[in-house]
RNA sequence: GCCCGGGUGGCGGAAUGGUAGACGCUGAGGACUUAAAAUCCUUUGCCCGCAAGGGCGUGCGGGUUCGAUCCCCGCCCCGGGCACCA
């Protein structure tokens, strides 16, 4: 492909131009990034867009531009750059599309990547379209699911009972955003809690890990301040409580040990497993319609109703292990079951919770902490202070008596010190029909040991604890289908709709969910077919769960590495040569989940030394939201939603790009002015008319033969160093308010060498890289402007001889005066008394003190 | 309630201890034009003043400093996250 300049582009023809150069591209294969080459890697991530029907919207284009200045200006520092692109295509807008239109998600999301891969041409990104990769891929599917094996293999996967949004009318079960204050988003229908059968992912075996990471990553301190907070770590003890009269003991988890003396009373959530054994018998009937109470409450309901407290007594007592006081037993919905052991020692003297719980039933208050000697603790006292009312531990800090209470409790066995995360085990499997289907499947327990005793590539993928249920009496056996049978691929499917009992509509699809499955190989057979020869084969039933959209985005920055790989998610080669990302970029909404998740399945993958770095993501950058012309986030119901199309038709990619880096900085929330587009546009039209010529060439001005002037040559270098600078801190805005002030310049000079214009090429070609190839093709230029090298600077032009500095009197500027740069303080001091607006303000007044800032200012302080 | 951000002209923003408001938008006036668009020139923080000039000014109140948009303390407001996590 023959680098050459548009040809037949009369004026600004910002459309011809950019059809041009982005066919050359294509064509020329520009942004290819070879994994190996000779130069030095320099890897740029985009957060995994979803191909949704509305196509990119800004935000999508501040981010991918933002990334594509940055890549346009390393591999003209002579970087290999790799800037990949790809679909997080799973999800449910496409599968409700499907239910409601019978259109097979698969047609959904090859028209919707289709759309966003033109927009993302469009725009001028320099992707490397050769690495695309698509989370629907049966060759992507096969290695997400890999990955899910090797949590499996290890333990980390397993199956339990969890909560769903279950919607009786529609049959179906909701995600978090598809119920609106207990209504099904559609329809309207109430929804309600229960219990299905789920998998889940053991990351609370990484939550030290995932906290300790976060030390070595380069990431806003927002985000890693948000994951501390959701890992949730917190230290303390375990603390026994027999129960008096049975046999049973309550074991619950405290910060504050220390005010143990001060427990009088205990709490265990409604879902307790020790709830229905200790209630006495005159206290049945009341605790189960509590605990009913309690179950029929959403989360929302929970917390609205935080305020007030409830809770019933169990009539059961417990003995408090260091002074064998007996103290009541309660059930109240203020204890969460799902966090520390489900029960909690209350202290009311020194917990706001337990102090309001106690008020509202009367409940004994004994203080046991206090600021200092002489101060009774106004209550609830919650800070540290030193124990008293506590035997041992009278006298002592509250951290000491956390200490000396934790050793005397192991000392008797009756406690221990523990450590407790906010963070719970992941919720991994939706009853859903778009999604990557586990490679597992469900057989009984004689066939799981058969297939434990063969060697075999099942056996292999076999975690040590068996991974199984209870159902109706039997209990089923997961078994993996090994890497040798992925990918497990979706069935045919004409009906997307929900199953109506829970399951995904997955399970309607008997022919694929019931199977023969060899336990030495692996193999499946549909069990619509007669039983194949051999001893190995057994019944079994496919999970009819999916996998969530988390998956498919929790590695694809792997699999751009290495995107055909066909041994591994990416090759140990590609995987040495890039690493990890040099740079990430996405916006803060996926600062938990998505950036927790996948640094989860990372930090698994580097245990079983698949990848060679402890952390995906060394360095991240959020940008930050673009909101809409009014002020308000974009959103269709406002109808304040910026279509990235319109604009590149009426101004150009190469005006929408540089407004939107132009706005302000790449990290601030700001909102769309439609009029503040005109500014880069009218900049990028002053280029054209200054650097070309009417007749297809250069401008006349623009010679070989001409020398720039002084000030013309001290503001190119100038320019050259802001905008080397700004470019390599992101701030794009500032390095455009440059370039610009260099063309204001340049208009005014009478000649202008077209080394300079080379150099103002080079400099706007990352944000406006149309106009830039067409400029540097014109300029003489044989590749494209990427690899043109990047200009450098002269640090000797920068050297300003003479220097404004403000004149000032008692800190207030008065004047100002070009001095020499190394002018002396006597001889500046002397200028100021010499200016009349200085002298003014000196009248009558003696100089106290003088401050000389050489280069800035000269301060008198007179009275 | 707790944890993060952030408050600068009519608007987007610039300047992180040294002449506040770069650059751009908008507005006003002018040139070119039969006219308009485009382009170019001048001007555009507020108040007083014919002007020269002066005063005020970076959410509010204090403090540190010769000097504070910038650092410290106490508030107010806006945005985001978490929310009975024992």
């Amino acid at each position: 492909m023959e680098y050459a300049r548009a040809e037949g582009c009369a004026g600004y023809d910002f459309s011809a131009l950019e059809r041009h150069w982005q066919g050359y591209w294509d064509a020329a294969g520009t942004f290819a990034a070879p994994t190996g080459d000779g130069r030095a890697p320099y890897y740029i991530l985009d957060m995994f867009p979803y191909p949704s029907g509305a196509g990119l919207h800004a935000g999508h284009a501040e981010n991918f531009t933002g990334t594509d200045v940055l890549g346009r200006f390393k591999r003209a520092q002579g970087r290999n750059v790799l800037h990949p692109m790809g679909w997080d295509a799973f999800g449910l807008p496409a599968e409700q599309y499907a239910v409601k239109t019978g259109v097979h998600p698969a047609e959904t999301t090859r028209v919707n990547t289709d759309n966003f891969r033109r927009q993302m041409k469009a725009l001028g990104l320099g992707i490397d379209w050769s690495r695309e990769i698509n989370t629907t891929d049966p060759d992507y599917v096969r290695w997400t699911q890999w990955i899910f094996l090797q949590l499996f293999q290890k333990g980390l996967a397993y199956v339990d009972e969890r909560p769903v949004n279950w919607c009786p009318a529609l049959g179906t079960v909701l995600a978090n955003e598809e119920v609106i204050d207990g209504k099904s988003e559609v329809g309207g229908h109430p929804v309600e809690r229960r219990a299905l059968r789920q998998w889940v992912l053991r990351i609370t075996a990484y939550a030290d890990r995932l906290l300790d990471g976060l030390a070595d990553v380069d990431w806003p301190h927002s985000t890693k301040s948000k994951q501390i907070h959701w890992i949730g770590r917190s230290t303390g003890a375990q603390v026994f409580f027999p129960v008096k009269g049975q046999d049973a003991r309550i074991e619950v988890f405290t910060t504050r040990a220390d005010t143990l003396h001060g427990a009088t009373y205990m709490v265990l959530a409604p879902e307790h497993g020790l709830v229905d054994s200790l209630t006495t018998p005159e206290h049945v009937e009341a605790v189960a319609a509590y605990r009913s109470q309690a179950a029929a409450k959403s989360d929302l309901a929970r917390t609205e109703l935080s305020k007030e407290k409830t809770g019933v007594p169990t009539g059961a007592f417990a003995i408090n292990p260091v002074n064998g006081k007996e103290i009541p037993i309660w059930v109240a919905d203020y204890v969460l079951g799902g966090y520390g052991t489900g029960a909690i020692m209350a202290v009311p003297a020194h917990d706001e919770r337990d102090y309001a719980f106690a008020q509202t039933f009367g409940l004994e208050i004994v203080p046991v902490v206090r600021p200092d000697e002489a101060t009774e603790p106004t209550l609830p006292f919650e800070g540290d202070g030193l124990a008293f009312n506590s035997g041992s531990l009278d006298g002592l800090t509250t951290d000491q008596a956390k200490e000396r209470i934790i050793e005397e409790l192991s000392g008797s066995h009756q406690g221990q010190a523990m450590v407790q995360y906010r963070l719970r085990d992941w919720l991994f499997s939706r009853q859903r029909f778009w999604g990557e289907p586990f490679p597992v499947v469900w057989v009984d327990e004689a066939a799981y040991k058969a297939a434990r005793a063969v060697a075999g590539d099942v056996a292999a993928a076999l975690p040590e604890t068996p991974v199984q249920y209870a159902e109706g009496g039997r209990t089923w056996h997961a078994l993996p289908i090994p890497p040798s049978q992925l990918p497990v691929t979706l069935p045919d499917l004409a009906d997307f709709r929900p199953s109506g009992n829970g399951e995904s509509p997955l399970a309607k699809a008997t022919d694929w969910i019931a199977v023969w499955f060899n336990v030495r190989s692996g193999e499946t057979r549909s069990a619509s077919l007669p039983r194949p020869e051999g001893t190995d084969w057994v019944a079994a039933q496919r999970e009819s769960n999916t996998m969530p959209q988390w998956a498919g985005s929790c590695w694809y920055y792997l699999r751009y590495m290495d995107p055909a790989c066909a041994v591994a998610p990416a090759s140990p080669e590609a995987l040495q040569y890039w690493k990890a990302p040099d740079f990430y970029m996405g916006g803060t909404e996926h600062a938990v989940l998505h950036l927790l998740y996948a640094r989860f399945w990372h930090q698994v993958l580097f245990d079983a030394g698949v990848v060679p770095t402890r952390e995906p993501f060394p360095k991240l950058f959020h940008q930050g939201i673009i909101l809409g012309e009014d002020g308000e986030k974009m959103s269709k119901s406002r109808g304040n939603v910026v279509n990235p199309d319109d604009f590149i038709k009426t101004h150009g990619a190469d005006t929408f790009r540089a407004y939107l880096m132009f706005m302000g900085p790449l990290e601030d929330e700001k909102p769309w002015q439609t009029k503040g587009l005109e500014g880069p546009h009218r900049f990028l039209q002053r280029v054209w008319r200054e650097f070309t010529g009417e007749t297809g060439g250069l401008a006349e001005k623009v010679r070989s033969d001409a020398t720039d002037s002084l000030p013309t040559q001290k503001l190119v270098h100038a320019t050259i160093k802001k905008v080397t600078e700004d470019f390599e801190s992101l701030r794009y805005n500032t390095a455009l308010s440059q370039m610009m002030i260099l063309l204001n310049h340049l208009i005014k000079e009478p000649v202008i060498s077209d080394e300079t214009a080379r150099t103002f090429a080079r400099l706007l070609a990352p944000i406006a890289p149309h106009i830039g190839e067409e400029l540097w093709a014109r300029l003489g230029g044989r590749t494209s402007v990427v690899d043109g090298g990047w200009p450098t600077y002269d640090p000797a032009l920068l050297v300003e001889d003479e220097v404004q500095i403000g004149l000032l009197v008692n800190g207030k500027p008065r004047s100002e005066a070009r001095v020499p740069k190394d002018a002396s303080e006597a001889d500046v001091v002397t200028l100021a008394q010499n200016d009349p607006k200085v002298a003014a303000f000196l009248e009558g007044k003696t100089i106290r003190k003088v401050i000389y800032v050489p280069g800035k200012i000269l301060n008198l302080v007179a009275t």
